[in-house]
DNA sequence: AGGCTCAGGTCGATCGCGTCCACGTTCTGA
DNA sequence: TCAGAACGTGGACGCGATCGACCTGAGCCT
């Protein structure tokens, strides 16, 4: 990880369809020599993958809630995880320091769908009870913030 | 929106960096109306971009916090949001129904430089306290829900 | 019905990009 | 000093991006 494989995850995260050849005059190498370093940063995991980002209401996704889980005394934290992987809504899961095992940022189509969820999450075994915050508006989201050479 | 676009949105949550190409393959239209469809989509805010997904530990942001704001009763909150986002720290900014006017999601690279901005938080006009809580891990994060047809 | 218009598609052509390969340079350790 | 690894460049070639010309069907007006 040096400076140019910092500039391109950098770049990336601006713009994940910058094409080798623009990646290449913006690092000032040439585009077979940023597609291997591409490709050796996917490789070791420090990029994951190439996302679109979509606004959630166009897809029906307009309610976000925060959920704070509290977890039963004695339940199983790999289970409850497996119970909330298979919840689609679910976007986020955070396991956190706090009485609040649990942070998740769910997003559905309507609070309907959302009481549904919370009914779902406080029938899980192993969750204690839950503290839901919906969020009005997103002001952002995932801004990446710049990186300093480390 | 129609069922093509869908899929289209859906091919590019999971993978920003397939070919018109491919997306017209997968779709069973050609090329340059995959390209003419994406277009559109992204000219009418459906994708706001493209990102490349980072693993956070990898580019030094190994700290992941969730801060609650309790605002000042008679602070003004634009002023209080300006603030926020001239925190490069702070990733995720919701404005929430309850008595935290906001939830904050924040990257830091330690604990030292956490407190250094938990103490920004709070000498902040118009924010009367902060909360706290640290992500011990996180088990996913911005995982894309399969899409409804809505 | 007939014909206009428009949205949205296909096809073909051109040009640039992705990607493979051969080769040069630098650095390091034996 | 020399071998080899790591990392770069440049050339070549096939595929993809993208533009323009043209086709088709839906909706609408006369």
């Amino acid at each position: 990880m040096d400076a140019i494989d910092l500039s391109l995850v950098e770049l990336l995260r601006g713009n994940a369809r910058l094409s080798y050849a623009e990646l290449a005059r913006q690092v000032g190498l040439s585009a077979p020599a940023v597609h291997e370093r591409v490709g050796k940063l996917e490789a070791g995991g420090v990029i994951r993958g190439y996302r679109a980002d979509v606004e959630p209401e166009a897809i029906g996704l307009g309610v976000t809630a925060l959920i704070g889980i509290v977890q039963d005394s004695g339940g199983d934290t790999d289970d409850v995880l497996e119970a909330f992987r298979e919840m689609p809504e679910i976007e986020s899961c955070y396991f956190m320091a706090g009485v609040e095992s649990f942070l998740l940022k769910a997003r559905v189509g309507t609070i309907a769908e959302l009481e549904q969820l919370i009914l779902r999450l406080n029938r899980t075994a192993g969750v204690a009870s839950t503290r839901t915050g919906v969020a009005l508006s997103t002001k952002w989201e995932n801004r990446p913030q710049p990186l300093r050479p480390s």
